[in-house]
DNA sequence: AATCCATGTGAACGACTGTACACATCGTAG
DNA sequence: CTACGATGTGTACAGTCGTTCACATGGATT
């Protein structure tokens, strides 16, 4: 696995990768892998629940910390950062083949994507200012912040090198955005959108 | 092109994609596919171009429209969701391939959307609220909108069928999600932003 | 009418692919 | 000590791959 995971980092795809290439890096003859693996598309979906494993540990960290503080946003997306370094080739797997390959391993992380989502609502449903929030809201909060999350550690992992300048820069805008998308809750009114329907629909009383 | 579309569409990713199997598709035999591009890579570049054409004229077709009344949103996903229908081919790839096989493919598109970005920037600043922003804050703004833009498409790409229900749900969860970003637009102060080296660095007067 | 260029064809090559099968090795449980 | 299960090996085969080269064709330019 941590083979597949290299070669995938390293340029190609997981529907790309051949069996033979990969048993070569491992260092055993092809016909070895299917003492492991019946077929690639199993082995996707093996690499889908370990690189998973990574991410919830990410909110687990983030749980650990006291995020009370004024600086929450500052500090999460120090621990995104951190995490996104530590488990590289994690995240570059789930990045690459989120939209990429294999239907069977795309749907897998689709559904635990979700599942992140959901945990992150009811992590975010007990800051005061999200007490009153319906959960269909935080899990549309949820929804847009793992959006966020995602799309930076994709940055990230794109930029040329650790420690970079480029990084940086993406930190800023990251913390930016998180920032603004924090300005509006306050103001949130969840039935607002429902007057989407206001003009071809009378509403009564 | 349209061959290679259809078939990254079918499930490959371009860099999974054959010669063989792309030019079986078109009908044409294996060594005539030279006479129209010397690489694989290089069709891959062709079709980023072409299809960043169907994401311009999304931008120039909400420019046409007049967007200033109260339902902005609303109206903005729908153009939107029209053109993801129309040009799904294009759509798919750049999702597909944004983070998916060739480096020099990956590369264009990430340019091509930073370009993207810095254009919607521009139209933004026509609207009398985002008047006073500095560049890099709509630069910012955008940078928000697209990735909401690009993550809202690609769910409309991946729901099974055209206008099923799934597919109401995502527009309307990505309707609730800007409208939560713009709530925020009016209390924004970019100042704001330095503020995290308050701590570390004295900021005199 | 002669010529050229763009496009497509066909055969051929050596390399790589997935998978089947019989066999080797070796740590460990009985 | 023996037997077994887990893991790896070697050989083999038929299919696909990218790329080469000489050749065909047919519409447009001269």
């Amino acid at each position: 696995m941590d083979a597949a995971l290299a070669l995938v980092a390293a340029g190609h795809s997981l529907g790309a990768l051949s069996l033979r290439q990969l048993t070569r890096e491992v260092g055993i003859v092809p016909t070895a892998f299917y003492r492991h693996f019946p077929d690639m598309e199993t082995l996707g979906l093996a690499l889908v629940a370990e690189s998973m494993h990574s991410l919830r540990q990410l909110l687990r960290a983030a749980r650990r910390e006291d995020l009370s503080g004024s600086d929450v946003i500052r500090r999460s997306v120090e621990i995104l950062v951190r995490h996104v370094h530590a488990n590289r080739l994690h995240f570059g797997f789930i990045a690459r083949e989120r939209h990429g390959g294999n239907a069977a391993v795309r749907g897998a992380i689709r559904q635990e994507l979700r599942l992140f989502e959901s945990e992150l609502a009811t992590d975010l449903a007990r800051f005061p200012i999200l007490e009153r929030w319906s959960t269909e809201d935080l899990q549309m909060l949820a929804g847009l912040l793992v959006n966020a999350m995602v799309s930076t550690a994709e940055s990230i992992l794109d930029a040329p090198a650790r420690d970079s300048r480029e990084e940086a820069a993406i930190v800023a805008t990251t913390e930016k955005q998180l920032r603004l998308i924090m300005l509006g809750v306050p103001h949130w009114r969840s039935d607002a959108s429902d007057r989407k329907g206001k003009d071809t629909r009378a509403e009564g009383a």
